[in-house]
DNA sequence: CAAAAACGGTACCGATCGGTGCCGTTTTGC
DNA sequence: GCAAAACGGCACCGATCGGTACCGTTTTTG
């Protein structure tokens, strides 16, 4: 447990956010779990909006870091993010992907929150496309898009099954569309 | 606009939930915009939940007829699910699927809208295996989830981009998926 | 060791949440 | 045409929402 009131406020709030959703979970629940008075939160953040977009962006980039140190752990090739998603997909408190949890929570697009989740499905593609060039696949740019539909198609099929398969199916599909696109240029 | 009190509440309650989200929507709102007393409401469902449920228990059964129909319009085809996805993708009051939203906001599994929620998508799948089946593919039941996996990653992506580009290349994938699947038996 | 910053606890605020009770009116069914 | 059901409007309830102000204590900093 972190030793800042600060770090321990945007612990404690991701992991409920997460677990329950971010209009589910009042200020009061943080506190109590944080071990925070409450004048402490808004020394910190000015409003509970400001404090889940820190939560989101913090989340952004440890989440990004672990995809890029997992699929490098796995081997480097671009199939190997599905199967980094697989072993998310076993923990026991996976709910889903927090990002497309918050652009459907937070409905408005223009919400900072909502923007800050769309970001993050933006830079998740980007990482894909660089992915799939350094592995010379043809058309890297369309394939990042298939492949980031893919893995929403897996998070979602995970979240509602309850099991780790669709990360498989949907690497299987990859595959295919793989050896679809090389061997007829 | 329907003339029952219960109807006029089914029907705004799904439009105000669907565009923004159960838990945002308050009763007041769905009593102001269907011209409906407090009481009306308290006399058909014990609560809001209830009211959740069956609003989504109709969509459900609208949605899976509107599938049905709309695939049967379009040559019958399993493909053609995506390009009836694509129309849906079109409309600008597009807001993904009401079910995923439902299963990802009320976050326990447990929970009567989650489990109507989860329920509608087991209905999809079995309405896709048997479509496959008709349609003389290989291997049905494990291609419905495959399916349904493309499904969902489109509808997904296409919430995030704001474009019903994502129903094209979901099509394109499950394209190359039966091509994959067919000629090497 | 002292000044200053960070902190936890509590009382309080207006607004809104889902839900109940009662009233007079309108619509329906026989 | 009359009784009964369905209805809309309003007042009200306790609980909880996000947010503010002030308190005394602890921890950091120089």
């Amino acid at each position: 447990m972190p030793v800042n009131a600060r770090d321990r406020l945007l612990a404690n709030a991701e992991e409920l956010f997460y677990a329950e959703g971010i209009r589910a979970v009042g200020i009061e629940r943080i506190l109590a779990q944080s071990g925070v008075g409450r004048a402490s939160l808004y020394r910190h953040f000015p409003s509970k909006d400001d404090l889940v977009v820190a939560v989101l962006e913090a989340r952004d980039r440890r989440w990004r870091n672990w995809l890029a140190e997992r699929v490098e752990a796995l081997g480097g090739h671009p199939l190997a993010v599905f199967d980094a998603l697989a072993e998310r997909f076993a923990h026991n408190d996976f709910r889903g992907c927090a990002f497309i949890n918050t652009m459907i929570e937070s409905a408005d697009p223009d919400s900072p929150a909502h923007r800050v989740a769309a970001a993050h499905k933006e830079h998740v593609v980007d990482y894909l496309e660089q992915l799939l060039t350094g592995a010379d696949v043809p058309e890297p740019a369309l394939q990042a898009r298939q492949f980031a539909l893919l893995m929403d198609g897996a998070i979602v099929t995970a979240l509602r099954e309850r099991t780790p398969a669709p990360a498989d199916r949907a690497r299987r599909l990859a595959e295919t569309l793989l050896a679809a696109g090389s061997p007829a240029p």
